[in-house]
Order: C-alpha cells, then sequence, then structure tokens
DNA sequence: TAGATTGTTAATCGATTAACAATC
DNA sequence: TAGATTGTTAATCGATTAACAATC
C-alpha cells in the first residue's frame, strides 16, 4: 500500500485536532466533523484514515479518537525519537534551536557554526566538529541556516556525514545525489506568494 | 486566464534561476536547462511560463532572460511593494524581523509584542498599537509567532485591522472570514513529515 | 539545410469528490 | 426502527506528460 505525499502531509493536521478534542474529553470523532475543522472533505478524510488505519470506523459512531491516535502516530513513526542538527546558528538557527514547541519526540540536538564566538560548548559547537557527533550519534535529518553563499558546501558536508533528509532555509537550490531529500523552505519566495495569493484575481 | 496554485508557487524557483543565470552573463535560457536546473519537466517549465509571459520563447533559441525575469517580477506584482508587519517578537519572530535575505520588496517593517520589554521604539513595538499603525501604513500581510494560546486571539486582532493574507507559524489551525487567507507553516509537523520521508519505504 | 527548441493538442495519471449500499 | 456515519466503487477534475508540427 502506497500513500501519497498529500496524504501524509494532512497527518499531522489530523493528530493535532484529535489530540485537542482527547483533552477535551472526547471519545470519538466523525470524518465529517473532523474535515469541517480542517476544511477538507470528510471523504477524503475517511480515505486518509483508512491508510493508516488498522481498525475501522463505526457507522454512525465515528473512528475510536485513542485508536486513530495510535494509528497515525504509529505511522509516522513516532517511536523512534528523531534527533536533528543545525548549521548555521545566526538568528534564524538560533531561533529554532531554542524553539520549545515542537512537538511529538522531534528534537533539534544541536547547532554548529564556523564562528567560534557563536560556539557554547553546550548547543553550539564548530563545525569542525559536526562529522564526528553527527555520525556517532547516527542523526539522519539536517536543517540550513546559513547565508546563500555557504549552503551548497554545508550540504555536500552533511550529505558526507551521512544525513538523508535536509531542510534548507537558504535561498538555492542544493544539488544532491537521488538518496537524499531536500525540503526547501524559502522565506522570501513564501511571502510572495502569500501576498500575490491576495493581490492576484486571476488565481485559481 | 487562470492561474494554479502550484504555477505561482514554482515562478519564485523560476526567477531565483533565472537571476542568477543572469548574473552569469547569460542572455537566453532554453526550457530544457530550466527544467533540469529545478528538478522539473521542460513541458511544464514551458507551459508555466507561457502563462505568465506576453512574449514568446524562440524555438531553437530558447527565452529571452531579461524579457522573462520582466514577466515573473509583473506577474507577481513586484512593483508595489511589499509591507508586512509580525505579532510575537520572541526568538523566531526576532529571527524573521532580523532575516536580511529577504529579497523582491518584500519587508517585514516591524513586529509587536505584549511584553513591554521586547519593546525597542525602533521596529518593536507594544501590541496596543497595531491597529493604529497596521491601518495608518495600509498593510494587508502579517506573521504571526506567538504561542498556541494566544494565535487564534492575535489572528482575530489582525482580522480586525484589516490583515488579508496570514502566515501562521504556531500550531494551531485558526478561524478567519472567508476572505483572508492563511498559509500555516507548521515547524514540528514539517520536521516529521521530512523524517517520515525518509523512513517510510511506503510513501509514493 | 539541419539541429534545437518552441507552442499546441491529446493522452495519462492521480487526487478529489460523488453516489450509495452496508452497518452501528 | 430511524438516523448517522461508514467504506467502496465509479465519476470528475486538474495537473503533468507525451507527441508532433512549426519555427528560428
Amino acid at each position: 500500500m502506497c500513500i501519497s505525499i498529500a496524504t501524509l502531509e494532512r497527518m499531522p493536521q489530523y493528530l493535532r485536532v484529535l489530540k485537542s478534542l482527547k483533552q477535551q474529553g472526547i471519545t470519538n470523532v466523525s470524518s465529517t466533523s473532523l474535515a469541517k475543522e480542517l476544511g477538507l472533505n470528510s471523504i477524503q478524510v475517511r480515505k486518509d484514515l483508512a491508510m493508516v488505519s488498522s481498525s475501522d470506523g463505526r457507522p454512525g459512531v465515528g473512528f475510536d479518537l485513542d485508536e486513530i491516535i495510535d494509528d497515525i502516530e504509529n505511522f509516522l513513526g513516532l517511536n523512534n525519537s528523531k534527533d536533528v542538527i543545525i548549521v548555521g546558528a545566526g538568528k534564524l538557527g538560533q531561533a529554532l534551536l531554542n524553539y520549545n514547541q515542537f512537538e511529538n519526540d522531534v528534537n533539534i540536538v544541536m547547532a554548529f557554526d564556523k564562528d567560534e564566538e557563536k560556539c557554547n560548548g553546550t548547543n553550539i559547537f564548530h563545525v569542525s566538529k559536526l562529522k564526528n557527533l553527527v555520525k556517532r550519534l547516527n542523526i539522519h535529518i539536517g536543517i540550513i541556516t546559513v547565508p546563500k553563499s555557504a549552503a551548497q558546501e554545508v550540504c555536500d558536508l552533511m550529505v558526507d556525514c551521512g544525513i538523508k533528509a535536509i531542510w534548507n532555509f537558504a535561498p538555492i537550490n542544493l544539488k544532491v545525489p537521488d538518496n537524499v531529500i531536500v525540503k526547501n523552505e524559502d522565506l522570501s519566495a513564501s511571502l510572495l506568494i502569500l501576498s500575490k495569493k491576495i493581490s492576484g484575481g486571476e488565481i485559481k
């Protein structure tokens, strides 16, 4: 069975709403209400849930909240905790490093920078230590928050250390081997797109 | 003529590559090479460019770099500069505020916070001043970088001030009127998805 | 002219939505 | 039983890709 990217990307949304419902003491949820909450189609919700869930929903009643939360968490692999490193301890890098709202076992463990002054010996280290640490800790996810000009170099280093997924905040298209995934987070582009969406009447 | 979201979101990518080519003194580009650079399909590139471009490409030669850059910039509305405000001057908010890599007339002009200590009188102000300033400056794009618990309240305030597009970094689904656009940037969810993409063999 | 590259028209592919019988 | 809600099968919709004649 094959899960589409579109479905995968909706999973964290479901998880968020389901957990919030659970906190309210609710035990069942219908696809209709879940869809409404997220602005989706209820059939789509049922299809999505069917993809990751072992147990069925109950007609007339809905889905068991605990079961479906469990199923999504398992699907997303929330048992093996996800350690992540950052290269580039500028403002953005430090903001992410100190961002305390990460949920679900996602954990940014440390940052690296080439500027000795930024290193503090606790969670910011010199980039020369990267290879050793990343390999030893068996980390596979890296975040790039260095300036554009240094991004490809950092990327190459990460790949060399065995990083398999890169979250890239530098506005540049990184060249990586086929087995490495890059998610680009071009903040500038995001703002542009957002602004076009409100101004442009020709968007569908 | 109607432009799809998918096409719109590729425009900043084209723009970036085209500008970089221009810097190298290149004057023409083929859809094939542009596609290859971005990992896209060349037919798709031609279709996309045709959507925003008045002038045609020249068979056997390609597209005129200057013309196509102009066309994309015009399409994205890069004449009217885009002023943006942030609410939440924590680490993430300040990182965005001070992020100096925004291009193309996108400009985060100031941030607001309810904590008086964070206000500096130059570009961070108390949230009580928001309504007045936003209305006076006629700003239509806002960024939310406050904790989850305060996000909806801030969102309501923004809507009330005439903000039409919200870039939301709080992990919560905001309720907004139909005429307001929300782009969610759930950092936690992004990392989860990224991690699943490398671990999960069942993704297509 | 020959080779490269374009734009157009048609085909494919996959995601979303609709219709509906089955179940609690 | 009646109402709500499910899962399945088929239809729709739109984006991507292929085929190809036209053009530089």
